[in-house]
DNA sequence: CCGTATCCCTTACGATACTG
DNA sequence: CAGTATCGTAAGGGATACGG
């Protein structure tokens, strides 16, 4: 057996991301994604319409926005309402399960953005090291 | 000019990973890509040799893990220790910097994983709007 | 304005075989 | 054991055109 004391109190949960068939892998790729973690992001400070949204996300294509956003409704984060008016006006919002993801999201996107003096100084560090040879 | 009294309290960081062409989106994307995330996981509870990790990130491939293993070696966040013995013996473990952003990332997972029950309920909701038209 | 449908190219990925 | 090399397939993703 293993001691139980190594195993800092872990829950036994039913899903579990590092098993290949689990579903919360998929979701988690849903919104850890190239364009679902921006899109959460940008959602995060209040309700987009579809345009507005491409903007905020920086080279999304409106076939990949518009298939993350299907996903991300799919999977209860996100909210669709569209108004009947012509023009049309569809605006995009986050559920508050949507919100509790972001908030770590950012905080994880935020973390990154701060620390990348340090990443592109190892970089340098790895490709000379690496370059040189 | 845009009213000062909408953007909350933004710092105004030199990163900004809705930016197409800054470069925290790329290593944000090793962060949060489909194996990176596994693996920064897996490392989290301490160092493992290449074929531990291959064990525990379930599915993924030799090649897969080797290039996800250099890029966040590269980015700071995994550190790779080779022994010169025969067999050879490697060991990978995080960084300070690689720890920071894997608990960042074990909090956003453990939370995705917790709300997976809410996820499948939504995606039926989702289904049975759509595939019964 | 809000998308979907199509085309097409590129990259990601997995399987296998092989080297130190 | 710890990888690299090669190959073929599958998916990702951009551009454009068109429909509601």
């Amino acid at each position: 057996m293993d001691t139980a004391q190594e195993r800092t109190a872990e829950q036994e949960l039913p899903y579990n991301v590092f098993a290949k068939a689990c579903p919360s892998r998929g979701t988690l790729e849903h919104v850890t994604g190239r364009w679902g973690a921006l899109t959460l992001g940008a959602l995060s400070d209040g309700s987009l319409r579809f345009n507005e949204l491409r903007r905020r996300v920086d080279g999304v294509s409106e076939k990949m926005l518009s298939q993350t956003l299907h996903a991300l409704e799919r999977d209860g984060l996100v909210l669709r309402e569209a108004q009947p008016t012509n023009p049309p006006r569809v605006d995009y919002e986050l559920t508050p399960l949507g919100r509790e993801v972001a908030t770590r999201l950012l905080g994880l996107i935020h973390f990154v953005e701060g620390r990348m003096d340090d990443v592109l100084e190892a970089r340098e560090r790895y490709d000379a090291a690496r370059g040189g040879l």
